[in-house]
DNA sequence: TATTTGTATTATAATATATAATACAAATAA
DNA sequence: TTATTTGTATTATATATTATAATACAAATA
């Protein structure tokens, strides 16, 4: 799993280690039914402290994106419930961020193109590659 | 101006100020021109410190959300410069969300949908009503 | 039995956040 | 002029968050 951290950030690492990680499902590079490192594995792969890891990980376990069983780690689940709440959430992020792309100029058709465009490219990962 | 803060949210609260903003003047009740409050107004009004406001009016400056004079206040302006810089973190903000929304069921034309609803109320707030 | 797992605890340090009390120059109003 | 208000800056203090470090433990595995 490549994994880039930026230790400037003002995000937290577990944040940004928490997001990677849901990127990565999105993405397909990390497939349903797939095993994540080992917490102590991906700690020292990032050079980060194990209980960093660890946080992200009780995130990720709690909204359901991976299931944890001891002895076989982390593994990527599809999460279950919780919609309702979480389109509310949604709604209100993307008023933030819709709010601040329309002033910085990027109008109603960017906006919907770039969404296509990313969920295209999600899509892609979700499907195996012809060769 | 009517801003809710959430002081149990562990978004900080100069944060919450920012982006309450942002969508107030997104929604067009901060139209473009318009003062806001001043610092000290603000803090006594939202029952916080004046140092708190001054910061998140100070991230709003620096995104050219308003711009500050002195004696006359925080105004809203239209950001001019740095739409290239912006292109870049909104696109790794959406593939975020979008990831995230895939994730928790909520498709590709739900997606859109909702973008498209928020954007007709946006705009809503941007025209005069009718009456 | 020995090792590895997730999990938990305790301690420490650094940083972020929020408040408080001032102070200052610039602009405004009296 | 004088007095007031403005944004801005500084200093201090307290709390919360973040990250690391060093352990420890039961459960699962080899």
């Amino acid at each position: 799993m490549i994994i880039t951290l930026d230790f400037k950030s003002e995000t937290p690492i577990y944040m940004q280690l928490r997001n990677a990680v849901v990127v990565a499902i999105g993405k397909g590079d990390l497939k349903d039914g797939e095993k994540l490192p080992t917490i102590r594995q991906l700690a020292e792969e990032l050079g980060i402290n194990a209980m960093t890891v660890n946080k992200a990980y009780a995130i990720l376990k709690n909204e359901e994106f991976i299931t944890i069983d001891r002895r076989h780690g982390a593994t990527v689940t599809r999460p279950e419930g919780g919609r309702g709440e979480y389109r509310e959430k949604l709604e209100q992020e993307l008023t933030l961020v819709i709010s601040e792309a329309s002033l910085k100029g990027v109008g109603r058709k960017e906006f919907l193109d770039t969404c296509a465009d990313i969920f295209a490219e999600l899509a892609a990962g979700q499907r195996p590659i012809a060769e």
